[in-house]
DNA sequence: TTTTTTTACGAAAACGATTGCGGCGAAGGA
DNA sequence: TCCTTCGCCGCAATCGTTTTCGTAAAAAAA
């Protein structure tokens, strides 16, 4: 390093004060004349003084930064919200550090650990398809660390969430197929162990005990890594093409499932939608473009980061403990297009 | 915080040792007996001692993290590169910080000057698509952080690089497109200061030209904002189907580029590849399932990512100023498609 | 003038860890 | 017995900042 930043102590020896009068007028406290806070402050200003982060992270405990972990960032839901998140955070001059869990249990632990020892002030997560037991987070919210979760919630810690309407969703999902009169809806989802497939799963259920029929389990297949190995789709879609009553629509429930299943039909030279409809979970932006183009519940990504945001910032700069906890649940929206459409079938055949 | 973090001077105490004892007999020095270690060692496992990364960081001026900037994360090239990045940061043990610049010269600077101030041990960074002088790297390198550029890089700044090789790409990609019988062939790029865009642009030139063709400015269009501003894009698409001379076939050169042009061809109706060809330079996951299927020239970003944080991390750990640096070129790949095949269309026409 | 209050600043401890140096006791050499 | 050497450990400074407390000098009150 040749050129060192410049210090407290550089500016209290240069214009022979104290290094806690300069610290002092440079937060502007009452204790120091004017005169003297003119003088600091054009000095820090001449030379481009910025206080440095670690020092003051390490006295005050805070580091004006929030800590966000998330699956994948290689998916369009999670990066709209991150950049939610990253627009509020800004805006409220915190810093964002971002991390990936990869659907791995062990590596959100790590993650947590790390970005507490790190005084982020807050944690925004949405939960790995692996995790079965939120301990380490409990560990770390007793410890003071303010927590929201989004998309991939726990009610284990009492705490902000922001969800998208998953059950309703869902279910209006599996309703617009039934209204196109596919008969036998399979439904593709991730672990069992996630709120989020959980949610879909009832609304999907729903839907069909509303059309008067029975949700079969043969029809519902789990994926444990929701969709990040491609094996595991391939084989719960070879699994429901192999049932005696094939599924004429399916239902996928996330982002890489939605694609994974798609491209795999494809390669089967399966046609969408004449043999099997399809609806997914995605927030993909180039869902228009696929082919056939895919019909979709979107969720409101940005939004919920934004929210989701907001709401940890107010955890962290609340003077009093928070006891009233919100759970925030966004509207997705269906965006229709050509592969849940039977009329689309018709036109064509 | 009700259970504060376990410190050195916790273990001091317990143990009726000094905190100096403590740190020594945790690093192993050997000024310290056996035995006292492996009772410190042991009273610190028990307790699961984590040394705080913050005081380290003060003391040592180093942090074992390493920071990374990228235009935008919502890019399966840039996630992919971030990837390969954090799977050998971790393997040498590094954190890896990744912030977004959204293609703004501004944020890059922020972005940059946080990252420093939190003292990553290096910096993995490609340009902003605004950034047309680099003085605050500039600064940040001659300070002696360790720099590494990849995909968007500069010749300003002395050290290494890592690229794939986009001439051979491009140049590539547009032969394809003229063996495929295509004559008029355009080309939509992002802004002309960044080297990817000056690469590219001399590939497609130089196929033109081995072609016996003449390169046409009037086909080649640039996007300041790389595709973050669709109406960008759709303006410089609709100026080139305004050209009396329409092109019959457009090379895309980057990934928002390309599914922004083919989304909007596709709502113009125009058929591809009939009405125009389509090539782009694309690290999308979903391409094979664009409608149609999307001819790419595919960089392999993991393994760039891989590189550059490896060489980043030999420029961390030297002990001696580094002074040969190397400029990685990796080689694309040219994944063909339907959207560029004459001879699909052939077949359906 | 003396006492009290106010103003404006400095000294020092603290955050948690690292490290050069000094010291003390025991062992070895003369 | 005395001196040196060495092993083992503690003191204290340090990184850059914040904050409590103490204290001069100046201003106000007596």
């Amino acid at each position: 390093m040749r050129f060192e930043a410049i210090t407290i102590k550089d500016i209290a020896k240069a214009l022979h004060l104290s290094v806690s009068t300069v610290s002092k007028a440079l937060r502007g406290s009452h204790e120091i004349s004017e005169e003297t806070k003119k003088t600091v402050l054009a000095y820090a200003r001449e030379f481009n003084y910025k206080p440095n982060p670690i020092a003051q992270s390490l006295k005050r405990g805070r580091s004006k930064s929030i800590g966000v972990i998330v699956c994948n960032i290689d998916n369009n839901f999670f990066s709209q919200v991150i950049n939610g998140i990253e627009s509020i955070a800004h805006q409220r001059d915190y810093n964002v550090i971002i991390t990936q869990s990869q659907e791995s249990y062990e590596r959100e632990i790590s993650n947590s650990e790390h970005l507490s020892s790190r005084n982020v002030d807050g944690l925004i997560i949405s939960l790995s398809a692996e995790t079965k037991n939120v301990d380490h987070l409990v560990k770390l919210h007793e410890k003071g660390l303010p927590i929201v979760f989004f998309d991939r919630v726990t009610d284990k810690i009492h705490t902000h969430t922001v969800i998208a309407n998953n059950y309703k969703g869902a279910y209006e999902a599996t309703r617009h197929l039934l209204q196109q009169g596919f008969q036998r809806i399979a439904h593709i989802t991730s672990s069992g162990s996630l709120s989020i497939t959980l949610e879909r799963l009832a609304g999907y259920k729903k839907a069909l005990e509303d059309a008067g029929m029975v949700p079969d389990d043969r029809y519902i297949k789990f994926c444990q890594h929701g969709g990040m190995i491609h094996e595991e789709t391939h084989q719960a879609l070879a699994e429901l093409l192999d049932l005696p009553d094939k599924p004429d629509a399916i239902f996928t429930a996330s982002d890489r499932l939605s694609t994974t299943t798609l491209s795999q039909l494809r390669k089967m030279k399966i046609e969408i939608p004449r043999q099997i409809g399809l609806v997914g979970f995605t927030n993909s932006i180039s869902a228009d473009i696929f082919n056939p183009s895919l019909t979709s519940v979107v969720q409101p990504a940005l939004e919920m980061g934004r929210l989701a945001t907001e709401l940890l910032v107010q955890l962290i700069e609340s003077k009093r403990p928070v006891t009233q906890f919100h759970k925030r649940v966004l509207e997705t929206e269906l965006t229709i297009r050509d592969s849940s459409l039977r009329k689309f079938v018709q036109t064509k055949g």
